[in-house]
DNA sequence: TATGAATGAGGGTTCATTCAT
DNA sequence: TATGAATGAACCCTCATTCAT
């Protein structure tokens, strides 16, 4: 998607301008955008600056590339599988497994982290990324809706529960560490648990014991 | 519209000084704490750059001051109010309105979105911070632990359910808007729900079923 | 001498300016002109930045009286003590004692290190401290050719040996210590015999000969 | 008056390296240290501000650069000339000769004249400006040793000695004008006397005696 | 592609000085 | 006398960016 780039003939060219970007990502979101100056960039890079600029415009466009290719991640990692799953509550659960294993493992969590940065792109790129994550949210609470009215709960509003949902998912980047005391397995069935009984109460609660008793 | 400079009598020492860490939090959330010149923060609190050093040592002293002037609320807000309540449930439901009360409307939301600034601090200066924060998650997982305990909830981790209460309600600051479609009551009730069901399952259930029942 | 300031009712007034002089040159001193900021001045002196100016009228007016305050100094341990003396020689070896008790121990050494300061003050000032330099210089260059002219020595030029004999008194400053391994009598004695038998050759040897044959 | 940029080559950058050490010594020296602005530097040097901070790392560092550069000046106009000559009277002579040709026509005047400037340096970069200054303090104690040892002169202590000459031959730079009354040759000539006759007394002036008489 | 050199703009901070109280 | 607060100017330094080579 996003065929901004166009093809390139010199072999490694789009080597080094992908490497340009996973960098970029790591550096921003270990120092922050504005504290990342672009020789860090550079030599992150093994470039110099004057280099960086073959492969880049400006500070800003790097930011919204790495912003960008953060969402196409997700949409590769979590939207276009979910694609596949018909039954809403599974589909809840994947969703709560894939997103959480693209943040903690797929070194994702610096996209994540840097999400807020949006308020320093200009007015057209920050509406487009803006627009990308309002599409999640609204994909998030479109799964949610599905399964309360498919499990017959009336008083949960999907937009509100898909907020929660995705500041439990997301602010694991505040927290989580590799070498931490939890596994990314254990977070992802707690936080399972904790939002799908959250919002499903016994439904849910009687769904496992059948889950288990099989 | 803060009118410039009224008459200045002793003691609007810390007058000023006060204002001036209101207004650096603002800012600070607003643009970013790198983001951020001291120009802006001086002529924000009517002042000019040099002035503004008169009441604070330096930028980083500042953000310090803000963060854990931040902290200082919390303990007034949500931490020594919870202290009065014996019932574990009461004491977790009552704890996420104080918090969401105090992020959404005490204006302490512009500290939550300031907590990963931390980066910047100087090490002694970081690591008092972090203590602080830790041990509002300690807090957290505590209340939690004492429910799960009374209600027989066996398979919750608690520092994680800790974790996954606090992405739900700090990451509201990147969404809330005053003027938005949902009241801080909403938010509250459904934020309760989820979690609460989330962790007790059919205990709470059944205690909202009595509790409706009277 | 120098009667720039009037007499002044106030009871300590004329105690605590005098202080600030002191510590003034003291502090210029220790940490050069340049790099002593007023309130390095005031907090020395026990007072506020404002109180200070209550005292002086400006830093550089604060250094035009340092510098003149140590020519005063000059005068009066040095030259007024000088014409007492008739002899050339004695005169002569008088001056080297009385320069070096000055520049050592009268805590003086202070303003000597001071002395090339005078390229920061305005044009008035500055000339009238130079004034007073070329005075001294003169005085030296004098008595020298006072002493040449009595032990027939030819081939010195007076002002030339004033230059060698200042050279060698006010470089003190760069090395001497208390706690070094000369004491000033030492110091004295040495530089005394190096310039005077420097410059009057066998006429000195003889003269020491006789002194210690009585 | 120095074109402002001639046509740019590779390897021009240490020549403008070298430039802006050449002119920073001069401007340190005619403004001092403390009071010479990077901008001043800079223009001196033809750059820009932040230009010049492409050829150095900070102030300080230039200073360290230009106060090593004076003693390797030293080293190559004094010190290892002196290693070829084995008669001590000779050495000492020459090295009069030669310091005063260096801190009077070298342009290492300016040098000379910021050797206390040390104070502002890091700790690391004063140590090692210091040992350089003990080592030629040392040496010059060494070669007036030698010559006394030689002329069986026994009250003169070389250290003290060495201090005095020092002074007399760094002081110049108090006074010494191009345009002034004294031409080096005489300075030397006079300098040579006072100090040579100085500590060996009847010695020299035999043997300046004989010198004549060829 | 790649780079060393250069720069205008702006950053945080300090300073000598003033003034109402 | 004394002071806390305030300020304009200046300082050292960094940054994103450009350009000749």
């Amino acid at each position: 998607m996003r065929e901004k780039r166009q093809k390139r003939q010199s072999g490694n060219g789009d080597f080094t301008r992908n490497r340009v970007f996973e960098v970029a990502a790591e550096v921003f979101h270990r120092k922050g955008y504005d504290n990342t100056s672009m020789s860090d960039v550079a030599s992150a890079a093994g470039l110099t600056k004057a280099g960086l600029y073959h492969h880049i415009s400006s500070k800003e466009s790097l930011l919204y590339t790495v912003l960008d290719y953060g969402l196409d991640l997700t949409e590769a990692y979590v939207i276009r599988p979910l694609a596949g799953i018909s039954d809403p509550l599974e589909r809840l659960e994947t969703m709560i497994d894939l997103h959480l294993r693209l943040v903690l493992e797929e070194r994702n969590l610096e996209v994540t982290g840097l999400l807020h940065e949006c308020r320093t792109l200009s007015a057209s790129d920050r509406s487009r990324i803006n627009r990308r994550k309002k599409e999640y949210v609204r994909m998030a609470a479109g799964i949610i809706a599905d399964v309360t009215k498919k499990y017959n709960v009336k008083d949960v509003d999907p937009k509100l529960a898909a907020y929660a949902l995705l500041g439990m998912l997301n602010w694991t980047y505040q927290w989580y560490k590799t070498s931490g005391s939890s596994t990314r397995e254990e977070i992802v069935r707690t936080f399972q648990r904790i939002f799908l009984q959250g919002i499903l109460g016994s439904a849910w609660v009687d769904r496992q014991a059948n889950a288990t008793a099989h």
